[in-house]
DNA sequence: GAATGATAACCTGTTTTGGGATATTTTGCA
DNA sequence: TGCAAAATATCCCAAAACAGGTTATCATTC
């Protein structure tokens, strides 16, 4: 493990977290400015220059209203091509 | 936002995933192995010296047999004393 | 009370980050 | 089509976070 910037795994993660922005029809500069943080910011993380750890990532999910069950289990699906038991 | 290695929200996200991991009856030895990564890393995580970005959640709740959309649920209840709405 | 097991702390070179400023790209409309 | 405005990406670099093998400390058991 050991997330390197640049996985598959960053790449599905940050195209969820685009799609959902836009789905949310925010800016980067709106969504930066509901989370008091620099456009840049949003900037970075969506192109995998900063990792976005978990307790941001649920502060981000609830701004942009994403039903971060579903998002998982997508997550999931397109990592592994499947949808992973249990969790 | 972003996160600060030592705020509340991590407190309650690493109580979480202690618990998880002695749920799963493992040590951080055991967990380390599974994961390929050295012990101390389990250890810096659980006592907040390094941050888990999503993708490595999501791999380590998975060995751990955690149910993530229970697990941020709770987190969400404790963070703000009740379940968020929506997600 | 010694051995074993579990977790924390150390050390230090490397990598990541923060965020204001600026540049580049995209959009939309006259 | 041409351009202004909007949106997004890139710069810069000091400061902060990280990696991980090693060692120390704490806990458990007999």
């Amino acid at each position: 493990m050991v997330a390197s910037l640049h996985s598959f795994k960053h790449d599905i993660f940050r195209a969820l977290l685009i799609e959902a922005r836009k789905d949310a029809q925010l800016t980067q500069v709106q969504l930066a400015e509901k989370l008091n943080i620099p456009q840049s910011f949003v900037s970075k993380y969506e192109r995998g220059e900063r990792r976005l750890d978990f307790t941001e990532f649920i502060e981000i999910a609830d701004l942009l209203g994403i039903d971060t069950s579903l998002f998982i289990a997508n997550y999931k699906i397109k990592i592994t091509g499947y949808l992973t038991p249990i969790n």
